[in-house]
DNA sequence: ACCTGAACACCGTTCAAGT
DNA sequence: ACCTGAACACCGTTCAAGT
């Protein structure tokens, strides 16, 4: 299914050729286009490709269609990336409200990791664009529902929502690109590390660099560190609160 | 200083024009580019018109110099982009060994949202993208420094880091356009919302929204309650680690 | 109502040619 | 060593024209 080589040909395949989508029986009427079809084309083009080989024309052609047709479904490019982040928020597992706060923040938190793994393209997307679609409010709603519930107030709610999706999002965006695999090729890389260290200098990255050589980075067990740092925090500030009132 | 709206002119200037870079004297035998002359070029670019604005054609209107002649200063694109947030990241204040680490912390933090707050493109330019710069690389191993210093193991203080700058980034990347100002439009807003709800949804939302409307959301104070959340998280850590040692 | 063809005003990048 | 002209292979978007 994964067809993204640069296409080797310009010019638009002939009409009768099932060979380059191979998976779409070209003999029944193409049902019509629709947002909904256009997005979710959308969003496994970026999946397969990455998000820069999103193009209008790249997705027209996917979808068997002149790029200007795309236009009668969708605004803009930007429409068709808000629509894109929309729909993979919706995938994040719906918080449910009988559960302790904590561990349902928890889940919400490995959810969402779990779905910017699926969408790597997802958490780059995610900044002033307008978190209002449909689904991305009712999704809100429902997160700020579980905390004020849980005793918090409308203002802290919205304080601990957003300080825990900062770290979030902000741990995904620089969820590293560990190459480094086997064993040889981990001691070997420290023993580089140290011999390129000049003189002295960068000492303490090269330390950090030989500890991870020697036990590789778990990027999962530092992001719930961290998780569980800022949820901590949040459980003593609701504690402090309401003794207080 | 501004001139971001669109270029009403195709082709190039007059030669002989000083009316479109009027700071510039003409006269003096222009000296020859380099990159760090570029890289600052597209930093104001970038700060003044948006990130967006950054193209080779702009900034070689701006340096008088075909897009094309910047290929001798720069790599490509990316590598612009790379250099840009380089710079950006050297202007976040160098924390100071001396003072105890969890002012040094959270005074870097709040030197970085000043950064991100003068050059608005950085904090979403900041990913997959290495920080290997050599500006990096020395402000990383000076940060790790004042961690380990103060007594986390070198992978402690590497986590440390990691945690505080996701929440850093991504806070960055969410820091909300909050556009209603003074006080009626502020309940006004809040009536409409109250308005819009449909028949009991979004209930949660709107109770925060009416709360943000009397009493308007303060980034600064959310940030740094995040903030002080983590750090205090940290210092626990360190105080449970050197006292099981 | 939806799609196409053709155009417009852009992009990043390469490369032979100039100085 | 640095810059230019010209080209290549793309972009997003608009719009009259078709069905």
């Amino acid at each position: 299914m994964l067809v993204c080589q640069e296409s080797l040909f310009t010019e638009a395949p002939p009409a009768t050729g099932g060979i380059i989508v191979p998976s779409k029986n070209s003999k029944e009427p193409r049902e019509t286009l629709n947002r909904e079809r256009v997005l979710r084309a959308a969003v496994s083009l970026a999946d397969e490709c990455g998000i820069d080989s999103v193009t209008m024309r790249e997705l027209g052609r996917r979808l068997e269609v002149k790029a200007a047709s795309l236009y009668n479904h969708i605004a803009s490019r930007d429409d068709l990336l808000g629509g894109m982040v929309d729909l993979a928020l919706s995938e994040i597992a719906v918080p449910t409200e009988g559960v302790f706060w904590k561990e349902t923040m928890r889940r919400r938190a490995i959810s969402a990791r779990e779905v910017f793994a699926r969408h790597r393209w997802a958490a780059g997307l995610i900044d002033s664009r307008d978190r209002t679609g449909p689904d991305s409010l009712a999704y809100v709603d429902r997160v700020l529902g579980v905390l004020i519930q849980a005793g918090f107030s409308p203002a802290a709610a919205a304080n601990a929502f957003l300080v825990l999706d900062s770290y979030l999002y902000g741990f995904e965006r620089q969820r590293p690109d560990v190459s480094i695999e086997d064993g040889f090729e981990r001691s070997e890389a420290a023993r580089k590390i140290l011999a390129a260290i000049p003189h002295g200098g960068y000492q303490n990255a090269a330390r950090v660099a030989m500890e991870y050589a020697e036990h590789p980075f778990d990027q999962e067990a530092a992001f719930e560190f961290g998780l569980g740092l800022i949820l901590d925090g949040l459980e003593r500030q609701l504690g402090a609160d309401s003794t207080r009132r």
